[in-house]
DNA sequence: TTTACTTATGCGCGCGTCGCATCTATGTCA
DNA sequence: TGACATAGATGCGACGCGCGCATAAGTAAA
C-alpha cells in the first residue's frame, strides 16, 4: 500500500489505498393528497434505529450512476417503474449513519396520488403526512412518527427546495394527473407552500402563462358544478 | 467474500464485500470583476486531458465531511482560507473520469476579486472569463480553454445556480468586499445574469430591501462624483 | 319543478413594483 | 471656470397581483 496522501491529486492515486465512504442514494417519495404533502417511508426493524422511519435507498454500485442508482431503487424498493426524478441535495456528515461512512445522494420523487396509493398498498411503504414547522411527519392518527438518521433534515431540504421552485418550474404537473382541474393545481401549490392562494388570482396566473390547454371536457363525479379538465401544454413532467 | 447484492439493504451489508465509487468534491471559484464571471482553474500535465483546465478538487477523506472536504481543498490547492462555500450538485456518471469511477461533490466558492488575484498571484490556479451561452471559458486573449472531463458541466451548473438565486438571496454580496458602492453591486448582478440592469430600479430595489446600511463614507478613487459606500446589516455571507 | 347550496368563472378596482426618461448634484481635469 | 462623467433622485406609465363581487352552472333536497 503505497503512502500518498489523501490531499494529493487524483493522478497517481490508488483507489485501494485509502478507506472511502460508501455512496448511496436515498429517495424523497412526495406526493400532495387533500392539500398536505405526504411521504413515503419504511419502517426499520433492525437495529440501529429499529422502529424509526427512514426514506428508501440503496447503494449506488460501481457500473451505475447516480440516476440509475435512483430509478433502482424507485422500482425494486417501492415498486414503481417511473416518476419524475430529481436530484437533491448530498448529504455526507462523518456520524450520519452509525453503521459506517455513507454519504447520501438524495433524490426527490414526485407522484401522483394514484402513484403513491398504488406504492402503499404493495405493502414495502407507508405514506405520512409533513406538517408543521420544523417539518414533523405523522401518521394517519395524526401522532408523530420518529425518523431515522438524518432523515428529517433530508425531507425539511425537499420540503425547501419544493417551495422555492414551485411557482417558477412546471413541477407541480409532475404531481397531477394528465387532466386536472385549476382547483386541483391549485391545491398542490397550498400542499407546498403551506399556505391559501387567491383563487382568481392563481386562475389568471396559470392561464396567463400559456402552459395549460383547455380541453373542453369536465370533471365527473363532482357534486356540484364540475370544473373545467386541463393539460399540460408540453409533453413535461 | 460475502454474496450481498448491491440492491439489498444496508443492513447486513458488508463495506468491504464491492467495489464502490470514490468520493471527490470539486470547487467552483468564482468572482466578478469587470462585470464578467471569472473562474480559478488548473491546468493539468498530466494525461489523461494533458493541456486541459479542471476545477481544484480532492478526495473525501473516511474521516471527513464534505464541508470539511472542501474547506481543506480550499485551503490546500488554492491557498485560500475563507471563502463563502456552498454545495452545488453532484455529478456522478459512470464514464465521467477515465481512470476510475469517482462520484464528485461540487462546491460553489463566491471570491473578492483580491482573494481572486491573491490565489492567481500564488501561481498554482489561473483565472478564466466565463462568457457565452452555452458557456465557453476563455483567458485573458479571449481563446477558448478546453475543459477536463465533465467541468464544463459543472461551471454551467453553478452559472445557472447563480443566476436563480442572485435576486432572492444574499449570495452576491459574497462577491463584494465589505463595503462597496450600489454601482459595484449592480456590476455583480449584471455579470451573473449576463445582462444590463435599469438603474434607479436596481437601486430602489436594493434599497427598498432594507439589507443594505449606508455608512456616510464614499469611495475616493473616481475622477468624478464619488458614490456612497454601504455595508451589509447583518454580519450576513 | 322549484329552491337552496356549492363551486366555477369572469370583471373591475387598487396597490405596489419596475422600466424608462429626465433632472440635479458633485467630483475631476483641462 | 467650464466641460465632462457618474451618482443619486423623481415622476410617469405599464403591468402583475391581491381582493371583492357578480354571475354561471351544476347537484341535492323540498
Amino acid at each position: 500500500m503505497e503512502h500518498i496522501s489523501i490531499g494529493d491529486d487524483i493522478d497517481g492515486y490508488d483507489p485501494a489505498a485509502y478507506d472511502r465512504p460508501s455512496v448511496t442514494v436515498d429517495l424523497v417519495l412526495l406526493a400532495s393528497i387533500e392539500r398536505q404533502l405526504h411521504a413515503l417511508l419504511l419502517r426499520r426493524d433492525q437495529s440501529p434505529q429499529a422502529g424509526c422511519w427512514a426514506l428508501p435507498g440503496g447503494f449506488v454500485a460501481i457500473d451505475e450512476s447516480l440516476d440509475a442508482a435512483a430509478a433502482r431503487v424507485l422500482r425494486d424498493k417501492v415498486g414503481m417503474e417511473r416518476a419524475h426524478l430529481e436530484q437533491l441535495y448530498t448529504f455526507g456528515a462523518i456520524d450520519r449513519d452509525p453503521r459506517m461512512r455513507i454519504v447520501t445522494v438524495a433524490y426527490l420523487a414526485l407522484l401522483r396520488p394514484e402513484q403513491m396509493a398504488r406504492a402503499e398498498r404493495a405493502g414495502r411503504v407507508t405514506a405520512a403526512t409533513l406538517v408543521g414547522d420544523p417539518l414533523r411527519a405523522c401518521n394517519g392518527e395524526g401522532t408523530d412518527l420518529s425518523l431515522a438518521f438524518d432523515h428529517r433534515a433530508i425531507l425539511s431540504v425537499a420540503r425547501e427546495r419544493l417551495r422555492g421552485k414551485i411557482d417558477y418550474s412546471d413541477l407541480a404537473f409532475a404531481f397531477l394527473p394528465e387532466r386536472f382541474t385549476l382547483r386541483a393545481l391549485q391545491d398542490v401549490h397550498e400542499a407546498v407552500l403551506g399556505t391559501t392562494l387567491n383563487k382568481p388570482a392563481f386562475r389568471r396566473k396559470m392561464l396567463d402563462r400559456g402552459q395549460l390547454v383547455a380541453t373542453g371536457d369536465r370533471e365527473a363525479d363532482a357534486s356540484h358544478r364540475p370544473a373545467e379538465l386541463f393539460r399540460v401544454r408540453d409533453a413535461a413532467v
